[in-house]
DNA sequence: TTTCAAAATTGTAATCATTACAAATTTGAT
DNA sequence: ATCAAATTTGTAATGATTACAATTTTGAAA
């Protein structure tokens, strides 16, 4: 992994966003650094709760929310079920596995080159999301 | 509009993709391919429903996975709330509007390029899809 | 430090898209 | 005309998300 997060560098993080930075959304949003699996919202609420026995599930909504209002992460709709969540802002697309649900980033340079927004004429756009289904090659495999 | 369908053109197309006619579906694909506004389940029923007085909800989803799974349709995950469908299956990407909840298509052209599906490695790749989320021309004048 | 209003968090109840399932109907081959 | 398989239908259940009001926390001003 490329960058180590602190307690510190996460909260300077979340001011920088412009999000105040209570225990609850600091613990979302590390979570989501340590966590490159995309998780839904019953996966967070589940680790978190151990961390913060008082912590419900609606504030990890909420917080979601935000987070994602203020572009501090994204909100990945690739799972037809679930909204997903990924703590990586930078350009990537996803790849969800339609046998196992698992869903991965893929780096860009596996493209040909990602759609550049401002080329789109007559709307104000606020994000671009690359979607890949297909399996992944451990369901493959299993079949 | 380019093209032009009727009974037989889009019954001719369902048998193409490996899908029995039956009325419904002929109901639901000639739906979609006549109104390229990326209906909902429930826009799509309520339409029908005068028509074909005894088609239920279930059919309208029922018929829709099929029709998805044999890949005469798409289907669209770029509104958190529902899924949207798509009776046009050629690349292209999709914008909706984050006030007003509008889908629309986005011409290729617009984009510098279609990611390519084949060179992801180690997946086996179904389908690729790209969605802009933003403000439309529409809703920005108003505001 | 005390006070107090605004912000944030929490728990519960409601909403609503989607699915499960079993019964009824239709289809198509013999 | 028969009958099994496929399709359709209606109802009930599921489950993610939201609404909302009550509680708690925060942080500035006295």
């Amino acid at each position: 992994m490329a960058e180590q997060w602190n307690i510190n560098t996460v909260k300077q993080y979340l001011i920088e966003k412009d999000i105040k930075p209570s225990v609850q959304r600091l613990a979302v949003m590390t979570y989501l650094l340590e966590h490159r699996t995309h998780p839904t919202v019953e996966e967070i609420f589940n680790d978190l709760k151990d961390k913060i026995p008082t912590i419900s599930k609606t504030t990890i909504y909420n917080t979601l929310k935000l987070l994602a209002l203020k572009k501090a992460i994204l909100s990945i709709t690739i799972d037809e079920k679930m909204v997903r969540y990924d703590g990586y802002v930078d350009r990537h697309a996803h790849f969800i596995c339609l046998s196992c649900g698992k869903v991965v980033d893929v780096p860009l340079k596996e493209m040909i080159e990602f759609p550049k927004t401002e080329n789109v004429e007559g709307f104000a756009l606020e994000e671009t999301h690359v979607y890949h289904r297909g399996y992944c090659m451990d369901c493959l495999k299993e079949n």
